[in-house]
RNA sequence: GCCGAUGUAGCUCAGCUGGCUAGAGCAGCUGAUUUGUAAUCAGCAGGUCGUGGGUUCGAGUCCCUCCAUCGGCUCCA
């Protein structure tokens, strides 16, 4: 007998050899037709497999991950066995579950694959699903397995089983089909009811754009053909708040070819909003002791030199810009850092004036990869809400939490709660990737990590993510499809000092060496609009959004009125504007709603009569009758609810 | 940059296997209507079909180049 411990805690006796399924079925029937994948030990474990000893048993069922991590990586084994069927001698490579389905890497050879292939592939993928074949796990000397590959001249699993060692290969068996796997399948392709083939994208081998380029198969599955339909359901409301979409319907931005692609033009409606946005942090960082300054958008090829920037990007950069006068050469600015250290260099400093907090708002100009361009997440031309501390080594810890601070505020300001805190470390094994010495970065990331701990973020550890000159503390924001995307930014650099040679006189009247934060709250402003677009579906914080309300004569004879009111409104700093084409009300507030004002005041005979508004909201709830001090008192309610000062 | 897809009026889209002067709705303009909580009616105007080449008696439609966009990969100072 063994002693099988559920995830409340009992302790249940069971015979040495029982599954998960049985466990399943000794609590419920219901239960038992639920289950589709389990973990032993913390370890992922086939609903079949044998228990022999005593431990933790978790079962799952659809409605956990880990349920849909088998379900959806199950139906990559089925679309794969799908893929051999109708493209003999296709090479498999890996097939993993993600976050919203799965994706089997698959090297083609000479035949490819597009959408119009779709349908064939899904309706044998459900063929395959319906004859409830049994996944069965068995194990495979390396020997053999690399045979059977060899056999098939799969270079890539072969060079995948090479990598592991013998004893822990694994096979799994499902009808005609055998792939090379670890494990963590559903009980029998049946339960799969509906698989869809999302796109195909190329991947490259192993992550790594030297190797071969494989063709990627997106798909996702589900028990319920009602489920499948509800997603893609999700999936076509949540394009409705692409930030591309609503950012043109909205008139906040716009790309012109002949400007160049990744160079965004800013329309006046967003370009007020951006500057209301601007000015909602100069506000805080005020408060904070920070100091403007400006940069020019250019600096000598020798500036980044010094920095290390150049020998990093200037191949792969916008190329020098070159005067008449030879040898002299000008590079667009990819960063304003450099000429922050400049502006610390202007004059002597002494330890009783720093921290030294300089602020800019800096447009930078990067040469992202063609491919790589999204709308305003991705551009190569950007605002940073740009910052860089120079302090004592003393002043870091208190600097970077007060930093901490300046961040959440602006991301709570603007509703983003679902963020993630990601701390970037640099990739030990790939010290070519960054400058400066060892004894520096490890300073660096572990004033990060005791910051970051010290202020109970719940945070992330990705190595290989830092900056060329430091570690960085990221604030990771998901878009309207899921994708993340990184707003803020807070970095330690011990570098650039050295690099710019930037010192101040210590109480000891040495020369010390300050370190430098590099922050940016909003990332950049492009970015942070296009999140917070895809967050608000457009509808913005009332004090952000671009009209607040719009007046609504109810005919002709009401437009005086209305541009009477409108006068008061502006009193009162509301950002109102009068609709008077010579439209039906109806017509007029569908448009209003449409433009996403969130009041409308439709001003008739009744309102002029007693001097008064009758208020709509966006999304339709009517306030009624208010005298202009009502809704005055009401707006600015409104916004203090949601704009706290720093 | 790489893989795959897409590009028709300001916007959203139709245009089958190549065949008259390329269509619709919305937006715009003109006129009528003077309107009370998500579309009043009528008329008009608007496109060298992303670009450049090619095939053909004939190209929006087929082929190639380039540009841009979309989904990924790689990258992201």
């Amino acid at each position: 007998m063994i002693k099988i411990t559920l995830p409340d805690g009992s302790v249940k006796e069971y015979e040495k050899g029982i599954t998960p399924l049985d466990v399943a079925k000794s609590i419920s029937e219901g239960l038992a037709r639920n289950v589709i994948s389990a973990k032993f030990n913390d370890t992922v474990v086939e609903t079949v497999s044998s228990l022999d000893e005593d431990g933790k048993l978790v079962l799952y069922t659809w409605s956990n991950t880990e349920g849909k991590k088998a379900f959806w990586h199950s139906s990559s084994h089925i679309i794969a066995q799908a893929l051999e069927e109708l493209y003999p001698g296709i090479k498999l490579t890996i097939g993993p579950a993600i976050e919203n389905g799965f994706y089997y890497d698959v090297d083609f050879g000479e035949s490819s694959v597009s959408e119009k292939d779709f349908p064939a592939i899904e309706q044998k993928a459900l063929e395959i699903a319906r004859g409830k074949h049994n996944f069965k796990m068995r194990s495979v000397s390396k020997k053999d397995a690399l045979q059977f590959y060899k056999d098939q001249h799969n270079e890539y699993k072969v060079e995948l089983i090479e990598n592991l060692e013998d004893g822990t290969i694994t096979f799994c068996d499902h009808d005609t089909f055998t792939d090379l796997c670890r494990g963590g399948h559903i009980p029998n392709t049946g339960i799969v009811k509906a698989i869809k083939i999302m796109n195909v994208a190329g991947a490259y081998w192993r992550g790594d754009e030297n190797n071969t380029q494989l063709t990627r198969v997106y798909g996702i599955s589900f028990p319920k053909q009602k489920e499948l339909t509800e997603y893609l359901h999700l999936l076509e409301e949540a394009k409705k708040r692409d930030h591309r979409k609503l950012g043109k319907e909205l008139e906040l931005f716009t790309f012109s070819q002949k400007v160049g692609q990744g160079l965004p033009l800013w329309l006046p409606k967003g370009a007020a909003l951006r500057e209301r946005l601007e000015n909602f942090l100069k506000k805080a960082q005020k408060k904070a002791g920070y100091e403007m300054v400006i940069s020019p958008h250019i600096g000598q090829k020798e500036l980044y030199v010094t920095s290390g920037h150049y020998d990093k990007y200037g191949e792969d950069s916008f190329q020098p810009i070159h005067t008449p006068k030879e040898d002299e050469e000008f590079l667009l600015k990819p960063m304003n850092c450099p000429h922050h250290c400049e502006i610390f260099n202007s004059k002597p400093l002494s330890y009783r004036e720093l921290p030294k907090r300089f602020a800019e708002f800096g447009t930078v100009y990067r040469y992202e990869q063609s491919g790589e361009l999204h709308g305003l997440t991705r551009v190569r031309g950007f605002t940073q809400d740009d910052a860089h501390i120079f302090c004592t080594p003393d002043q870091l810890h208190q600097e970077f939490l007060n930093v901490i601070d300046l961040s959440l505020y602006v991301l709570g300001s603007l509703g983003f709660e679902n963020f993630t805190a990601q701390v970037s470390l640099r990739d030990p094994e790939k010290p070519e990737k960054y400058i400066g010495s060892l004894e520096n970065w490890e300073k660096a990331e572990n004033a990060i990590l005791n910051a970051a701990e010290e202020k109970g973020l719940n945070f992330v550890i990705e190595k290989g993510e830092a900056a060329l000159y430091g570690p960085k503390l990221d604030f990771m924001v998901k878009d309207a499809l899921g994708r993340n995307w990184q707003l803020g930014t807070i970095q330690v650099d011990y570098n650039l000092p050295e690099r710019f040679d930037l010192t101040y006189k210590g109480s000891d009247n040495e020369e010390h060496r300050p370190v430098m934060i590099h922050r940016a709250p909003f990332g950049s402003m492009e970015r942070f609009v296009a999140l917070l677009l895809e967050h608000t579906g457009g509808n913005f914080p009332l004090w952000l959004t671009p009209d607040q309300a719009i007046l609504l004569p109810v005919s002709e004879k009401h437009e005086k009125y209305a541009e009477k009111v409108l006068n008061s409104l502006e009193n009162h700093e509301i950002r109102a504007l009068v609709d008077v084409r010579n439209e039906t009300v109806g017509k007029k507030i569908r448009e209003a709603e449409m433009n996403k004002i969130p009041f409308m005041l439709i001003v008739g005979e009744k309102e002029e009569e007693q001097n008064t508004i009758s208020v709509r909201k966006h999304g339709g709830e009517d306030l009624g009758m208010l005298s202009l001090k009502e809704f005055a008192n009401l707006v600015e309610k409104e916004i203090s609810s949601t704009l706290k000062s720093f």
